[in-house]
DNA sequence: GTATCTAGTGTATAAATTGCACCATAGTGT
DNA sequence: ACACTATGGTGCAATTTATACACTAGATAC
């Protein structure tokens, strides 16, 4: 996708201010390590942060809904190419309850069910957005209008 | 972990910044949203940008790394409590094939090898960085001083 | 000779994921 | 009446991925 230089210099700009908080956060926890909060502490905390994270598809779950913005169950499944029907109720529900998602069913028939980020899931779905830039930058997926 | 007000505050703020920058960057990429790159593309792009990180152990990895700066073999291993060194050596491969971390060999005897983050790596954890705290502060295991 | 340190590998088992058929419910078409 | 559509899933066998744990190699120390 071309965007033109302006908008590739916003993001950029973006992108490097994220860096410089995440520079900066890290220094700040840096200057609590000791004998309790040590290393091991720290990475035991990171992995645990992201437990509800590494595994496959949660992550591509809350990019989708933050993104695409509600969506139903079908919906999804066409969206996450790849993912079978099983996988994804699976995953929905772990997503809503650990607390990232909602699970809304309309009265039908057919009964329809909208799933959406709840506002933890949209704070975790923009704090996801620089590195999703960044990387699709990075794999040149985005790039500068030429000219 | 305690923190004071004073540093608690600061990654509040850092985090809040976060969030609008991905906000920002959101609302640049939807202008842009056409019948060629619409939210089926975005979805597409963002599951491929986080491929190399949604399988188990990639992420928490490359948070290891960010956070405790180089480590060697059995360190890593010490540090991920729970994974098995076969599994360890498969993923430190494929972050490294991947251009995340570099991989150097100290001649010995005894042989040690030494995995450091690569620059797009330690770019990744930086972006990485706020949502990690971000998931911390939600999960209350980092505080505010009481008092 | 035996033990120790390093960074892994081999392999059987367990867990996660997939593919695909299938379910219930109600509406529409012929 | 009967088939076909659409909804959001389940059930289950097969495949892929991760784990546990024994084991390797090369060199030094005891």
């Amino acid at each position: 996708m071309e965007v033109t230089h302006e908008d590739f210099k916003k993001v950029e700009t973006a992108i490097n201010d994220v860096k410089e908080e995440g520079r900066q956060i890290r220094s700040i926890f840096e200057g609590y390590s000791d004998e309790n909060f040590g290393i091991d502490w720290e990475v035991d905390a990171a992995v645990d942060a992201f437990s509800i994270f590494s595994s496959r598809w949660t992550i591509e779950i809350l990019a989708t809904l933050y993104i695409a913005g509600e969506r139903r169950f079908n919906e999804m499944r066409k969206l996450l190419r790849g993912i079978s029907s099983r996988t994804l109720s699976d995953k929905l529900t772990k997503c809503a309850e650990s607390g990232l998602v909602e699970r809304i069913v309309e009265d039908g028939p057919p009964v329809r069910v909208i799933y959406r980020l709840t506002d933890h899931g949209r704070d975790a779905g923009r704090l996801l957005g620089p590195l999703v830039a960044y990387m699709k930058i990075h794999q040149d997926r985005v790039v500068r209008h030429s000219q």
